[in-house]
DNA sequence: CCGTATCCGACCGGATACTG
DNA sequence: CAGTATCCGGTCGGATACGG
């Protein structure tokens, strides 16, 4: 895809008090649908984003980053940090010194994702409360049709 | 979590020329990277985001989505409609007729992640080519590491 | 029309052990 | 330090068949 500007022709902007979003024209949605959802596989796994977020803040090297994203094993710091490598996300530079070392730094690309990530973010922190609620009270009435 | 506003606390905006981003705060990184997973597990699985756009623009039937969301499975469609329903993002409106007649139409909740979506969805489109390139690239050196 | 139930393969991801 | 290799269980998701 060439590099027309904003070829994604959704209408955005003001939907502060949602009502319907004004339609984008039917196969559009899946054009866009098809574009989203490559990106969230790019950035899918539990880890990608552990590791552009802290690679956002500056270049990290492999022990730094297994101990700041906890919780992941060294298997998949390395597979993961390889797929981030491949897109162009992130750099990988070995100093050939001894012991080695080799730091992953976020390239400008991964730095507007990063933007973006930050937005859901935003949305996640407003609306948590009430996805735990709704979850619990779809629960509830689950395991408890009428009581 | 509050209903603080802004609890997120990474500074956003102007990043125009990314060089790098301010910092913010060491286990912050956390707290969002935790925050944003959430989001993205919610979301994440082939169909969510497929299906939410859809959704967004107006209430869709069962087989509507069916058809809409090209190559989902009947399981797969169920199941990613319950979990969407349990988060919240989308009500479901039984009409007992026969034949009957199911609609699932976007929350409020959900119009505002298709906003987060759209940015996503134009960061996808803005590099899309690049990562291409840096996916043979990468490959190419892979496979061919001298030449 | 709108699902549920079952089977089954693919792959994601953890634990562990070994290397330059 | 910065990985790679192997094993192995759990889950995702497709195909198919059946039910209200």
């Amino acid at each position: 895809m060439s590099q027309r500007n904003s070829a994604v022709t959704v209408k955005v902007r003001a939907v502060e008090a949602p009502a319907e979003v004004p339609d984008a024209g039917s196969d559009d949605h899946e054009r866009t649908a098809c574009t989203v959802l490559q990106v969230l596989e790019r950035v899918s796994g539990k880890w990608a984003i552990g590791i552009l977020l802290e690679c956002a803040h500056g270049p990290r090297r492999f022990t730094e980053l297994e101990r700041a994203v906890r919780g992941i094993s060294r298997r998949m710091l390395t597979l993961t940090l390889r797929n981030l490598e491949r897109d162009g996300l992130l750099t990988r530079t070995v100093y050939p010194t001894v012991p080695p070392k080799v730091e992953y730094t976020a390239t400008p690309m991964a730095l507007e994702l990063y933007e973006s990530l930050v937005t859901l973010a935003k949305w996640a922190e407003r609306h948590r409360s009430s996805i735990a609620d709704a979850r619990v009270e779809y629960d509830r009435s689950a395991v408890d049709p009428v009581a």
